[in-house]
RNA sequence: GCAGGGGUAGCGAAGCGGUCAAACGCGUAAGGCUUAGGACCUUAUGGCUCAGGCCUUCGAGGGUUCAAAUCCCUCCUCCUGCACCA
């Protein structure tokens, strides 16, 4: 029994490839090119099996295109851009208990902590090389030549410049201001991951109605304008303390929260003192649109927190209001009368009311009935003739008409609240704030956005469902704010103040690594627009440039466009369009990338490996523990965008069908010359596999491909020799084969295995990849083995049914005559299978045929032959002998019950 | 809110108009092997039958077809991603 025994091969062959720098690609003009590439890492930790998850389905690709002799570029770098690594530096300055233990956890010195707390580069460029340090025990196939990183990197800040100008001159930069969450305390953007509360909340823009009342304005927010003509009174809390302030020229009455949010939106008050806000309740207020005399009531729900603590109450639109107005209807006179209804919804008469009495109305009950209500509203909904001159709208058409009329009476105002609670790590609570002068890129160039969709709609995208995704994404594409106060990264050329952000600065790198190696020799004061404008866009440089600029130029010219770009899906509806856009807007068309392949996450949840490794798994850990190989197979577990599970128990499953394989190999010459038909369908069945598994591959459905290639093969090989199967050479082909097709999931052991069965080249290295021509295809001697399994199955079910153990099992072949009627069936099924149009095809028609075409459903479609059937059992007597413990007789049988494919069994 | 994708055995999943739906994997049960455990092998795992048969079932309800898990409509329900953030 052989065995496998992790990290045998790896040392052997990667150095043999290295040797050889099979991963070193030249240009070569009389091979195909293909360039993959996946995003730049960002190292502020060290690699784990989530990254790898993604990578591995890269240098599987990278290892497929080889075999199929393609000349395959595949670079990797890195990126420093952005806030986490400075941020991790500053929790270890300030000794954060969770962030050293993150470190040494990371198996981090205590030199190296402090190191990093002191210079957030250091702590880049330890973890980059330990990711590439995983990476080759992992087996990628990577150019390492090619490595660069961004925002450290000076020629590659060069190249962001180049970029960032050259945007400009074509009119995609604008400047304007833009709304992030902040942090008042730390005075910075609040992320999603620097929110210990309020994870996916994002600024909306909401109206302000200004309701008068006596001398003073009732500011309030909403967002729908649209019902204020069905307004019935104001909310306020006397339990929240309220300011007057002087804004615009007017005193309004906001809360205090409100007030200190104000000035973020860039609005000035002039003034400001304390108000008693119970002055004014039972008092009236007038509705701009319509001079109304509401009420101003108090009501517990008005939250402080939530815009400026001034509600209006339209019961019937809203159902928190409509109970609320049943509760306070007593207090004022103009309440006693049911409200207006404002909107219509067809079939819907009294949609608030039963809305409320459906889901209660407590709170979860309200915000359900809400929810339902403003859906209803909105798809269905017509404000009616109550509405002034929105009458007859539609709801969006009527917010934006009400806006309209509101600007025109000096009643509106506008503001950004968070559409929920957002809470800073640092405990306090985040806020809108409107960041004056930022610098945007223009993706909402309707021209651009409509030359990037109609190439999506012509790209390789992996899977298929992600295409309707990018272009849906592209087509709602706002400009994107491209700039950030801190952090790392590189300045504006224009506006130093300004650090790019790292979804803007990776945009189109992906050119760079193709001069990378070259440039890098260069001294960063020789690298500038010209010689990008040259070597990217061959434009005649006016001054005199570098020397190596047509060195490079050619190898742009020679690997770009990027063929296949992969990652995973967090990245598809931000920096995936970017990526395409930025090339739309900056290269030839014939420069634009041609293929994406996305992924969803890595889920390792198996008890016993979180359990005692938890989810942190080291890489050199679990290749040390399972051997690179079969750690590779994480990139085996899904087709697609789903998050995938791996666990120990499939890793075993492979590791005993490798040794499996290799101790046939070892036995190989035992084996002798005789062919049967098992010989016949054996190879056959290769030749559909090496077809299945090539589209499987290319489409980068790798699970499918290591189902179609080693489960199913093994499966085909153990059914081979249980069978009867006994030839030499049936079984070499068979296994070289198989090895071939896994090796990009599997490149040490199958390189192993593929010299052990006494190949001179290397799998890497040649045109290795199968072809299906060379396997002959027998589809009836695939039938047969069909019909020979399924007759295994009916003499058990016999077997079982008749509680008899047969001394003599006697299989009846059908005569020749039934087996052309059958053929001739299968044949007319090729043309339909519509039993009637069936039937009148037939020449002859008998209790035969009547019992083949009483069930549609069941029109054999598989062509049979008297002689192979007839061979197959009889060389398959020792095997059915083997099964049944029983004498097996094989002749031919006139009986009723004796069908081409189904013999007639007799149990003795 | 915007967008995308699902709902098939105990679970994960395949099937995407026609070869009796459930391949393949996991789990479970029985047996074999083993000092025992693990691993491995065999069998079973919707229901009824008991000479290779029949019936039920693919989120719910309608429709198209000789034929629907598969196509169309309506509804329910779940998951995923979303820009100053890497």
């Amino acid at each position: 029994m052989s065995t496998y025994k992790p990290g045998e091969f790896e040392d052997k062959w990667n150095k043999v490839y290295a040797e050889k720098k099979v991963f070193q690609p030249e240009i070569n003009t009389k091979k195909k090119k293909f360039f993959i590439n996946v995003p730049v890492a960002y190292p502020d930790g060290r690699l784990h099996l989530g990254h790898l998850y993604t990578w591995t389905r890269a240098d599987i690709y990278a290892r497929f295109m080889r075999m199929k002799d393609y000349n395959v570029l595949w670079p990797q770098g890195w990126h420093f851009t952005g806030g986490p690594i400075i941020g991790m530096s500053i929790r270890l300055k300030d000794k954060d208990p969770t962030a050293i233990k993150i470190m040494e956890q990371s198996k981090v010195s205590k030199e190296n902590i402090e190191k990093f707390a002191s210079d957030p580069v250091q702590m880049g460029l330890y973890f980059s090389k330990t990711f590439k340090e995983d990476f080759e025990l992992a087996g990628m196939s990577i150019d390492w030549r090619r490595e660069f990183i961004l925002s450290y990197t000076p020629q590659y800040t060069k190249f962001v410049e180049w970029q960032l100008r050259k945007l400009k001159d074509k009119g995609l930069i604008t400047q304007g201001n833009h709304p992030v969450i902040w942090c008042p305390r730390e005075d910075t953007s609040l992320g999603d991951h620097d929110r210990a509360e309020g994870e996916g909340e994002s600024p909306m823009l909401f109206s302000i109605i200004k309701f008068k009342c006596g001398g003073l304005i009732l500011p309030v927010a909403t967002l729908r304008p649209e019902t204020v003509f069905g307004v019935t009174n104001i909310w306020i809390n006397d339990k929240i303390k309220y300011r007057k302030i002087e804004v615009d020229g007017e005193s309004w009455i906001v809360s205090s929260e409100f007030e200190k949010k104000l000035p973020y939106q860039l609005k000035e008050i002039k003034s400001a003192s304390d108000f008693d806000i119970s002055s004014i309740i039972k008092t009236t207020a007038v509705n701009p649109v319509n001079n109304e005399e509401i009420p101003v009531l108090n009501a517990d729900f008005v939250d402080k927190d939530l815009n400026t603590g001034v509600v209006m109450s339209v019961p019937m639109h809203s159902p928190a209001d409509y109970v609320y107005w049943e509760k306070v209807r007593e207090s004022a006179p103009s309440l006693y009368k049911k409200p207006k209804k404002i909107i219509d919804v067809d079939g819907y008469e009294n949609l608030i009311e039963d809305a409320v009495k459906k889901n209660g109305s407590d709170r979860p009950g309200l915000k359900e009935a809400t929810r339902f209500v403003y859906k209803k509203e909105a798809s269905e909904g017509k404000l009616n003739d109550k509405n002034g001159p929105l009458s007859g709208l539609t709801i969006n058409e009527g917010r934006e008409r009400a806006i309209e009329l509101l600007k025109g009476l000096s009643a509106y105002d506008s503001i950004y609240e968070l559409s929920g609670r957002v809470v800073c790590r640092c405990g306090s609570e985040g806020l809108v704030k409107m960041v004056q002068n930022q610098w945007f890129i223009k993706y909402s160039d309707k021209k651009l956005k409509e030359k990037a969709i109609d190439h999506v709609s012509r790209m390789n995208i992996y899977p298929q469902e992600a295409r309707a995704q990018v272009i849906n994404s592209i087509y709602n594409l706002e400009d994107k704010a491209m700039a950030r106060r801190g952090g790392l990264g590189t300045p504006l050329p224009w506006d130093k103040e300004w650090i790019v952000e790292p979804l803007s600065d990776s945009t189109i790198y992906m050119a760079f690594y193709t001069i990378s190696h070259i440039i890098k020799t260069l001294d960063p004061g020789d690298v500038n627009d010209e010689l990008f404008d040259y070597v990217f866009l061959g434009e005649k440089p006016k001054h005199q440039i570098t020397p190596k600029a047509d060195e490079m130029k050619k190898e742009f010219e020679y690997w770009y466009p990027v063929n296949l770009r992969i990652t995973a899906k967090e990245l598809l509806t931000n920096h995936l369009i970017f990526f395409i856009l930025n090339h739309v807007a900056l290269f030839p068309e014939d420069k634009w990338p041609i293929g994406l392949g996305i992924n969803g996450w890595l889920v390792i949840n198996d008890i016993k490996m979180s359990k005692s490794k938890g989810n942190t798994m080291l890489i050199s850990e679990s290749i040390k523990e399972f051997g690179a190989d079969v750690v590779r197979s994480i990139a085996a577990t899904s087709n697609g965008i789903d998050d995938v599970k791996w666990s120990t128990s499939d890793i075993n499953t492979i590791k005993q069908k490798f040794e499996f394989l290799m101790d046939i190999i070892e036995i190989l010459n035992d084996f002798g010359d005789e062919r049967r038909v098992v010989d016949r369908f054996l190879v056959s069945k290769l030749g559909r596999m090496v077809v299945d598994t090539e589209s499987n591959y290319s489409q980068l459905k790798y699970r499918n491909a290591v189902f179609t290639s080693f489960f199913e093969g093994l499966d085909y090989l153990k059914f081979y020799l249980e069978a009867g199967g006994k030839n030499r050479e049936t079984l070499k082909t068979f296994i070289s084969c198989i090895i071939k097709l896994v090796h990009p999931i599997f490149p040490f052991i199958t390189e192993e295995l593929n010299s052990r069965l006494g190949a001179k080249t290397l799998l890497e290295e040649s045109e290795s990849w199968p072809r299906a021509e060379d396997y002959g295809l027998d589809e009836i001697a695939e039938n047969e083995v069909s019909v020979l399994r399924s007759t295994v199955d009916d003499i058990s079910k016999l077997i079982k049914i008749t509680g008899k153990t047969p001394s003599r099992i006697t299989i009846g072949i059908a005569p020749a005559e039934k087996f052309s009627t059958y053929n001739e069936i299968v044949e007319s099924a090729k043309k339909t299978k519509n039993p009637k149009e069936l039937r009148s095809m037939l020449k002859k028609q008998d209790a035969f045929t009547d019992r083949i075409l009483k069930n549609p459903n069941r029109i054999p479609i598989n062509e049979l032959d008297i002689e192979i059937e007839r061979r197959i059992f009889e060389e398959s007597k020792e095997y059915l002998t083997r099964i049944f413990n029983s004498e097996i007789k094989v002749q031919d049988s006139g009986d009723e019950k004796a069908s081409p494919g189904r013999p007639k069994i007799e149990l003795a």
